[in-house]
DNA sequence: TTTTCTATGTGTGGTAACGAACATATCTTT
DNA sequence: AAAGATATGTTCGTTACCACACATAGAAAA
């Protein structure tokens, strides 16, 4: 069976106005993201922009030592990639799938060229960016004040919005690493959600029993994410920041 | 005795293009920034967009309880009200005059419309956003997995860093506020530090005297951090910090 | 001076997460 | 069915940080 592929699946490109989605509908290309795959490597020149459809991403810190943090979850809702359009080309972390799926991408200068029309992909990607920043500084807080378990219900959550589905493969290990504590406190984390019956788990795959329960139990560091990019990804205003469309400054870069 | 003030001392006015520097000018306001006053409140609209010249400001998040925790520091580096320009007008954390100092203020209004422009001003601030966002990635991560000590350390540097100092005035407790941990907490990690020789403590003021020492003894985070606002907001391509005293063109962006 | 703040240092006990080693369970392969 | 691999569960001693209480010490005010 082949599930139908489009790149409307993904909130970003599905937000944008007709003549830049057909602009950019013909350079994308479906691409598969196995598990694990490494998008970008920390400092790495990026060819590509990526953005998920059925796949979710972690933007992941890996310190000398090793272990490693993540920093936010990208899924249909997003683009990897950032750094193409804010202007320093690389960043020092990682990009790993972190959800087998697939996800559409597209050559960083085409992108690059939509942006520097200044037009409603630029706000589009900006505002994104923003509710990203959201998220990352989230996790900041998050990593200072929260138990490992209220950690573990705010990546659920998060991960499950990204997957529009109440499960998902990863294993206790893979979330350990993750969330950047040990394979055991995982393990115990979910072992009290699960007999509080708000999850099961078995062997790589949580299924998600009571959605509104786990809401309950999690911090409020996820309500905080969702909130903003709520706010910041619907109701976008009609193209213009502030001011009316002034398409008089509009620049530059030769398409 | 008057210390004389120029917005020149913001590195980011500095870099600016002449033609850009000098429309914005005239607006520009020098406002004194005394200690604990809050520039933003979480959530609230932002009027102003504030760029330090002496003194620093913290990031932070207040949780529900209360707890609090620094994301960024800004400094003289930097600009306060990025979601001003990045288009969702407020964010969920709130901005603290962590040393007094002076700043320059600017409306809103007027930076946006700059930002509208398309040109060298939407560069700059895009690519120090960028370099924000590293520094509260990186807050993560050393929330994460550093020592109080370690992440003192960090703390220290870079508030000098954006102090152009080698000293701050910053209690025990007031720095307890921004790692998000007890100020006991902090006077232990002060005392082993100033055991080690490397700065002095008296009564709400913190000497540097062995700042070799504490570049050892801080983690990787630090280094980071620096190293991305230096190759960020140095070298920038088509105008400003770094490049000649060539305002001109600055259209960067198409290779 | 003495008093009164405020800042810093110290001590005690509790807890969450850690590192490491090991036990069990379930899936895959042969 | 047996063997092997992988995923999860459990235990134990250790550590870093916590919350709270209280002691000392400079600075400012009386």
């Amino acid at each position: 069976m082949t599930t139908p592929h489009s790149p409307l699946q993904n909130n970003l490109l599905a937000a944008l106005p007709a003549a830049e989605y057909q602009r950019l509908l013909a350079h994308l290309e479906l691409v598969p993201m196995p598990l694990g795959e490494a998008l970008y490597e920390s400092g790495g020149r990026q060819q590509y922009v990526y953005f998920p459809t059925t796949s979710i991403v972690s933007l992941l810190y890996v310190l000398e030592n090793g272990s490693s943090a993540e920093i936010a979850v990208v899924g249909n809702e997003g683009i990897l990639g950032i750094s193409i359009f804010m202007g320093g080309e690389t960043t020092p972390s990682r990009a790993v799938v972190q959800s087998a799926g697939y996800g559409y991408r597209l050559k960083a200068q085409l992108l690059k060229n939509e942006f520097n029309r200044a037009g409603p992909v630029l706000h589009l990607l900006l505002r994104y960016t923003q509710a990203l920043i959201t998220q990352m500084t989230q996790t900041a807080v998050c990593n200072r004040h929260h138990s490992v378990e209220q950690q573990l219900c705010r990546w659920l959550l998060l991960s499950l919005d990204r997957l529009s589905a109440d499960s998902v493969s990863m294993t206790q290990a893979l979330i350990a690493n993750m969330l950047g504590v040990r394979r055991e406190g995982v393990t115990e984390a979910a072992g009290k959600l699960q007999q509080k019956g708000l999850i099961r788990y078995s062997r790589g795959r949580i299924e998600v029993l009571d959605r509104p329960g786990l809401e309950q139990a999690v911090c409020e560091c996820y309500a905080v994410v969702k909130r903003e990019f709520d706010r910041l990804m619907t109701d976008i205003p009609g193209g213009g920041l502030g001011a009316s469309a002034e398409p008089e400054g509009a620049l530059a870069a030769a398409p």
